[in-house]
DNA sequence: CGTCCGATGAACT
DNA sequence: GTTCATCGGACGT
């Protein structure tokens, strides 16, 4: 394996570039003694409290978004529609609640693995291209919430990867937030071109 | 291909 | 009671 994106990578305060940076990269998984990994290939940046599209829009604290007030580099996972856990980065200092979700990965490791979670008998594009279907493919819950992704016993982290240049990259807004007014139409979405 | 809709829980009015 | 950072199945074109 390429070496841990170091803590530093998530303090920054610019969670669109970081939120950029993390395709190609690679994010693994340890669960019930599985290791599964996959390469970033879908991002969506949230910018903290003044993003009405976030979670901690206006500094908003419940025992669900707690985590996003963490230190950069540690893991906000929350339960989507009573069904699919979403995982997210928390990036910035601690008390700013920016974050990067995780739409899409690339399988790297033991794709069986994730054929037996997701019920499939063979890989298909189906396999790992949302947010709530990588995770359930990768074994993540609401349990690995709140634990730093930069260490080496943690049981998610994320690896340095594979360079992805500009021309790869798709831009777009985001989805599924058209409640957040002015904030509908920001450029926060990052696509891999070809994920598969 | 497209639209419709139920699942199911946290958080909000 | 309603909404919500989603998914997959049903059904029509």
């Amino acid at each position: 394996m390429p070496p841990l994106l170091d803590k530093s990578f998530y303090i920054g305060d610019d969670v669109v570039g970081i939120a950029r940076s993390l395709l190609g990269c690679i994010i693994q998984s340890r669960v019930n003694g599985i290791t599964t990994s996959g390469i970033i290939t879908e991002t969506e940046a949230y910018r903290g409290p003044e993003d009405k599209a976030s979670h901690a829009y206006n500094n908003r604290r419940t025992p669900r978004t707690n985590t996003m007030f963490e230190e950069g580099g540690t893991s906000y996972i929350y339960l989507c529609y009573g069904i699919h856990h979403l995982f997210n980065v928390v990036t910035g200092p601690r008390d700013i609640p920016h974050a990067v979700l995780i739409r899409a990965i690339r399988p790297l490791e033991n794709i069986p693995a994730m054929l037996e979670r997701r019920g499939f008998n063979r890989a298909t594009n189906s396999l790992t291209n949302g947010p709530g279907k990588w995770t359930q493919a990768m074994g993540i819950t609401t349990q690995l919430d709140n634990i730093p992704l930069y260490t080496t016993h943690s049981l998610i982290q994320i690896y340095e990867g594979i360079n992805i240049s500009k021309d790869e990259i798709i831009v777009s807004p985001r989805v599924g937030i058209d409640y957040a007014e002015e904030w509908i139409g920001k450029p926060w979405r990052f696509i891999v071109k070809n994920k598969v």
